[in-house]
This record gives C-alpha cells, structure tokens and sequence, in this order.
DNA sequence: TGTACATCAGTGAACGCGCGTTCACTGATGTAC
DNA sequence: TGTACATCAGTGAACGCGCGTTCACTGATGTAC
C-alpha cells in the first residue's frame, strides 16, 4: 500500500540512518541489504523505491555519517572553536570510540573500502573528511598551513583508530597514548 | 597425484604470497579462495590441505606481508635507521604507495576488516604492527618516548594513505604533502 | 470540494550467482620392514 | 637397497547458503478535472 509522500521521506532517513551505523559496525559487505531494511522496520523489497543500488545508499550513508560526525568541530561559536577540538581529539582517541564504531568516525570504518568504490561514493567521502578537517582548521592559523595542520591531525587521528580496533587491548592502549596530546601545545 | 613434502611448503608459499597481495588489494572479501588458489597455480580444492579456513590463511598472509613490509626498516645497519626511517616514510606517503595497495601496508589496506576478524588474525596483525613500530623507533631516543614517537609516527602514516586512497586525487595530494616532513627535523 | 483514475511505497516470493567448504578420486610420495 | 603398502596433495564436481536485485501484487495516496 502506497504510503505518504512525507512518510517516504521518513522512511528514506530510518534507511540512511539504519545503513550509517550498520555499515561502520560490520563493513558495507557485513550488513545485507535486507539487514538494513530490517533495522530500518522494513521489508527489503522496497529498497530499490528509494535507492538505485546498495553503493548508492552507501554515499548517502557516508554523508550522513561524516555531517553527524563533524558537527560538534563546526556549530559551536568560533572563540570556542579550541576547546571544541580539543574534546574532538580526545573523544577520538577514546576506548568508547574504539569500542563503538558504528556511532564513530565513517573515515575510519569505511576508509578501504570506499577506495575501492564508484566514484560517487568516493566524492561523498571527499567531502566528509573536506568537512572534517574544516572543523579542525577552525581557530587555526589562517595561511595554508593552518590546513596542513588539520590534515595532519586528521591522519594522526584515524590511523591511531583503525591500528587501534585491529590490535589487541594492550598495544592499542599504546598506540591511543601515543597519539594523544602530552601537553598543551598539542 | 601427492606432491613431494618440499613441494608441499612452495605451494603454501604461493598461496600465501598471492593471498597477501590479493587481499591487500581487493580486501579479504574481495578475493576468494579460489582467486587465491587460481593466483598461486593451483585450483580451490587442495586450500584445505594448507589451511584450515579462509580466516587462517588471512593470518598468514599478515605476517607475511608485515615481515616483507617492515623489513627495509629493520635490516641495515643501526647507523642507518634514520635514513632508512625518512625513506620509508617517503615512500609510504607517496603517489605509487597510494595508488599500489597489493604491494603496500598491511595495516592500512586491511585495519578495518582485521577489527572484526578472529583473535588470532588479531594477533598477527599485531605483531606485525610491533614489528614496523619496532623500526621505526631504531636509532630513537631510548626511553619510552622514542616508542610513542614511532607509534604516533605509524598513525599519522597509516591514516594518511588510507584517506588519500579513499578521496580524489587533489584532496589525496593534499593529504600525503600535509604528512610529509616539512624539514629536516621531521 | 468531490470524484475518478493513475501512481507508486511497501510486501514477500523468486531469480541467478558466487561464495566457502566438502568429498570421492587419483596416483606420486613417504615409510616400515 | 628394494619392496609393499599407507598416506595424502591436488583435482574438479557438488553442497548449502546468503546475497543483490527483480517482479507481481496491493491498496492508500496523489492528481487532474
């Protein structure tokens, strides 16, 4: 039975928001289709009503993801843009965000295989991690190399993450403390 | 027909050599058992004579590959780490890295899918980490803080290139030039 | 505003396909004497 | 060293399974008048 046209729109955010979480906790090849529609309260039928192909949802997904994900670095006031990024880092490089990827940063869950994906799902992911690093740079030094710091914080932040989630507790614990600021210059 | 003990240990060698590139390339999702096997000159069937499932075979393939990786760094003389540590680094972030992952960092093509593997993928992974870590770190301050450097070092690294590899090629460039040291000091 | 009809969101069965793994078989290799 | 037999590496067919995607169908919604 056809359904609202708001209701459809209501329905397409449950898929997007269903597939972000589920596709960082298990990979885009470890959640079905059908296990998206499902935490999604459907069937998976509908699916293609909504999206051309799974790797189509996985670019609507990332973007979520990564807006989600960057919020806090870019809607406080910019005097507080510091301190922001500071609590960023340090949430980063958390046991709770190493335990929990699927509420964590898409660049780290997602990272190999979007390399290996169309170039619509790699241009979601550009912009997201452009996002990410706009919310770093802010507050920063305002010639380029404000943006090479963000850059490289960012790298810093998602090996230490994916290195961490792959190793075991003892070495991963390392790896967060070795990557973590040691004083407040960083 | 049996093949000779000798014979037997080149096989598994193959399968572990073509296993290590096949799945740094296209994931461990991406190339089954019978891509591995096809590679290393052989046809599915005989897999289990060698290893006792797919997963196993990953562990295989890690050390293998984290052994062959890591080994610039860890061979030469110890009066030349640090030049083998900045040319390591050199090249780690360099367009042919990026674009070759067969040939590349384990930790970097393959982190993500090692998280949700068995604890004895994990385990592998994680020697092999120590073991690039272990390089990185020769000709370093000997307290601790040659250790942290190194593992910060490694972060920055890896999340560099497997950002770079997930984005387009002027975002990718900025991101490999944002990690690459600056001056003589890095 | 009301009516008649076209549209289409969601359902659930079905499809073709590739996967990891198993197995019977072959015949060369390993081993016990 | 030679012989007889057990072992087992590799082959290729077959298995069960889950996947992405398609499709006929239903009936509520959207729209043209």
């Amino acid at each position: 039975m056809r359904v609202s046209n708001a209701e459809k729109e209501r329905s397409r955010e449950r898929i997007i928001t269903a597939a972000s979480r589920l596709f960082r906790a298990g990979g885009v090849e470890g959640a079905s289709v059908g296990d998206v529609m499902r935490a999604a309260g459907m069937t998976h039928g509908g699916f293609y009503r909504h999206f051309e192909d799974k790797e189509a949802l996985l670019a609507a997904a990332l973007t979520a993801a990564f807006e989600e994900f960057a919020r806090p670095l870019l809607e406080g006031p910019a005097a507080e843009a510091a301190a922001a990024r500071n609590e960023f880092r340090t949430h980063y490089l958390s046991e709770e965000h190493r335990a929990d990827p699927a509420a964590g940063c898409p660049a780290a869950a997602l990272g190999p295989e979007v390399a290996r994906a169309r170039p619509e799902v790699r241009a979601a992911f550009s912009r997201g991690v452009e996002r990410v690093a706009e919310g770093l740079a802010r507050g920063r030094a305002t010639s380029g190399e404000g943006g090479r710091e963000a850059l490289r914080d960012l790298a810093t932040l998602v090996g230490a993450i994916v290195l961490a989630r792959a190793v075991d507790d003892e070495l991963a614990r390392a790896i967060l403390g070795a990557c973590a600021p040691d004083d407040a210059r960083r």
